[in-house]
DNA sequence: ATGGCTCGTGTAACGAGA
């Protein structure tokens, strides 16, 4: 079983992209972040005749996520039914025994901005929330762009970033708090290039110069650790003509 | 240097992202 999530950064522009994508790599969950759309305008049956069901919620302009699966998805919930939020950020569901979250962490703006006490208070409660999930459903997927690089190795320019939103102290103890609750982080599972990133600014020839971060996660339950045996970052579609500023994470489960 | 891209909104700049 393969797990995948990609900040596609509005899914009417990249939806071309993920079924690109997703004909190359057919793997069975795609979690997506920032489709930007309301579901009325979620592009379902283009998803469906590729193959994936899919589940969504979004919002105008702003956050929406979905989760897309060959396998069947059952137990729908939508958003953090511990925090009260006007913002489509979070579902959750069941595909072939794994619980599968799918997460758009808020970024933040910046560590002294308004939005940076509601990243962390909202980091608060998707960590009570995901301690009953753990507790429920052992075989726990936490997917998404969780906007936290969680150490200076994944950081292109760690003094220039320190102490910046993204990297912080205080965001990187939320993160920790997680994986506290056993998530791991899957990628550190296995052996990787130094400066690997998942995210690279669009200005400055950010990509070429590989000036980027990390902020694109997959955290297993230790039962899923134990059963997962790859876990990659593809940089190939970051490469494609207009591209998302994210590129996708992938966790093989066996 | 608060710039530099890209997207949605809406049809001109501006907020937001990271």
């Amino acid at each position: 079983m393969k797990l995948a999530t990609w900040n596609v950064n509005s899914l009417n522009v990249r939806l071309p992209h993920v079924l690109k994508w997703l004909e190359a790599n057919p793997v069975d969950v795609l979690c997506v972040q920032e489709t930007k759309l309301t579901d009325d305008k979620f592009p379902a049956a283009a998803i469906e005749a590729a193959g994936y069901q899919v589940v969504y919620t979004g919002q105008k302009t702003y956050n929406g996520v979905a989760i897309l699966s060959r396998l069947p998805i059952t137990d729908v919930v939508k958003n953090n039914p511990r925090y009260e939020d006007a913002q489509q950020r979070i579902l959750a569901a069941t595909i072939d025994g794994v619980r599968v979250v799918c997460a758009y962490v808020p970024n933040g703006q910046s560590v002294d901005s308004e939005k940076y006490g509601y990243k962390l208070g909202w980091l608060a409660a998707f960590r009570d929330w995901l301690h009953e999930e753990a507790q429920q459903h052992p075989q726990l997927a936490v997917l998404g762009d969780y906007n936290i690089a969680p150490e200076d190795r994944d950081v292109h320019d760690p003094v220039a970033w320190a102490g910046q939103v993204l990297v912080s102290d205080p965001e990187r103890a939320a993160l920790l708090r997680l994986n506290e609750l056993g998530l791991k982080d899957a990628f550190r599972l296995f052996e990787q290039a130094d400066k690997s990133f998942s995210w690279w600014d669009y200005r400055q020839l950010g990509f070429r110069l590989n000036k980027g971060l990390r902020i694109d996660h997959i955290l297993l339950s230790p039962a899923l650790a134990a059963r997962c045996s790859a876990c990659v970052i593809d940089r190939e579609p970051r490469k494609w003509e207009q591209p998302s500023d994210h590129a996708p994470v992938i966790a093989t489960i066996d």
